[in-house]
DNA sequence: GCCTGGATTGTCT
DNA sequence: GACAATCCAGGCA
């Protein structure tokens, strides 16, 4: 099976969409990754960029599901979400690890490739600003839609891959501002 | 306009 | 385990 994902299912709110994206594939170009962790963020909650309503920077947060939301931070990294929940509703899903499936060189180049020791290919992607980099998302991918009739270069797919039945759940990473709700997601063996 | 701090990572100790 | 790197969004004057 080799599915993409539709707007119907990004379309739900992004506690019931985060832990069903644990197991699918994130495509882009040659590069292929299965999810293996996430996090949800919605404006009612303080740690969200959403909170306190639109900005220019949030708007394709605030707009339909299904989207891609791509921020720069930390003067050297990109983070990218899947917009989710209803129109307006200011929801997405943060995508914070993949184990690359396909394109590995690809992504181990981009990464900086030849500098050092070679990279193990399940470290090639765990963390959100080197998922950007490895799938070579920055903000150019803002607002690209996943679920466009003509693919935008970027997708999820479905391979058969059943979500883990019971995903690790903790609190969110790296929030200073933040409430400690556990709203991350991991597969408990990375899918190995 | 200026100022502050960040949904991180890699490197050094 | 600690911290520097580095740029931009958002808040405030």
């Amino acid at each position: 099976m080799n599915r993409r994902l539709g707007r119907s299912f990004f379309a739900r709110d992004a506690l019931d969409v985060a832990p069903e994206l644990l197991g699918k594939v994130l495509a882009a170009g040659a590069c292929r990754g299965r999810i293996v962790e996430v996090e949800a963020y919605r404006s009612d909650e303080p740690a969200s960029h959403t909170f306190r309503g639109r900005t220019p920077r949030t708007t394709v947060m605030f707009g339909p599901a299904g989207h891609l939301y791509v921020y720069f931070t930390y003067g050297m990294h990109h983070c990218a979400n899947i917009v989710t929940g209803a129109d307006g509703d200011g929801q997405a899903v943060l995508l914070r690890a993949v184990t690359p499936l396909a394109g590995a060189d690809v992504m181990r180049s981009r990464r900086g490739g030849a500098a050092g020791r070679p990279v193990a290919d399940r470290r090639l992607a765990d963390g959100p600003g080197k998922l950007c980099q490895a799938f070579s998302l920055d903000r150019t991918a803002n607002g690209l839609d996943l679920c466009a009739r003509r693919d935008a270069g970027v997708t999820v797919v479905d391979d058969g891959t059943a979500p883990p039945e019971q995903p690790i759940v903790t609190p969110r990473i790296g929030i200073r501002m933040a409430t400690d709700l556990p709203w991350r997601w991991v597969a408990p063996d990375g899918f190995r």
